[in-house]
DNA sequence: TATATGACGACGA
DNA sequence: ATCGTCGCCATAT
């Protein structure tokens, strides 16, 4: 059995679809969506798509940081983003890192 | 065709 | 923990 190769508007919407899951208080990694996505080591590719999202997107791309657990630098700046995890209780350190041994989403779990 | 640049990430020093 | 380097790959110039 061959994987066929993922079209760029299928990986779009595969991503879409991931970063859609992830629940409210948890948080994913862009290299974690890209790989639950089934597109391994693209992680930059999830950073595009999310940055090509429309400002009024209702897709939670707020819960994806970097894997430092850290807000990556993006247009807009990352007070927004900051200010949407705490708001879902997701607690960031005084230097601005969350913790991903406590807030990383597992897709296997709820389940 | 070649280089540069990113909402990234793994690794070694 | 920080930094530089390299891998990755879509776009832009």
């Amino acid at each position: 059995m061959s994987e066929t190769p993922v079209t760029a508007s299928q990986a779009e919407q595969r991503i879409r679809a991931m970063v859609d899951s992830i629940p409210k208080g948890r948080v994913a990694t862009y290299g974690q969506i890209a790989e639950e996505a089934g597109l391994p080591r693209r992680a930059r590719l999830v950073g595009r798509v999310l940055g090509g999202l429309p400002p009024r997107t209702k897709l939670p791309w707020h819960r994806v940081v970097n894997a430092a657990g850290r807000i990556s630098q993006r247009p807009g700046g990352i007070l927004e983003q900051r200010r949407r995890l705490k708001r879902e209780g997701v607690v960031l350190d005084r230097r601005g890192k969350i913790d991903l041994t406590l807030y990383r989403w597992k897709p296997d779990w709820d389940a």
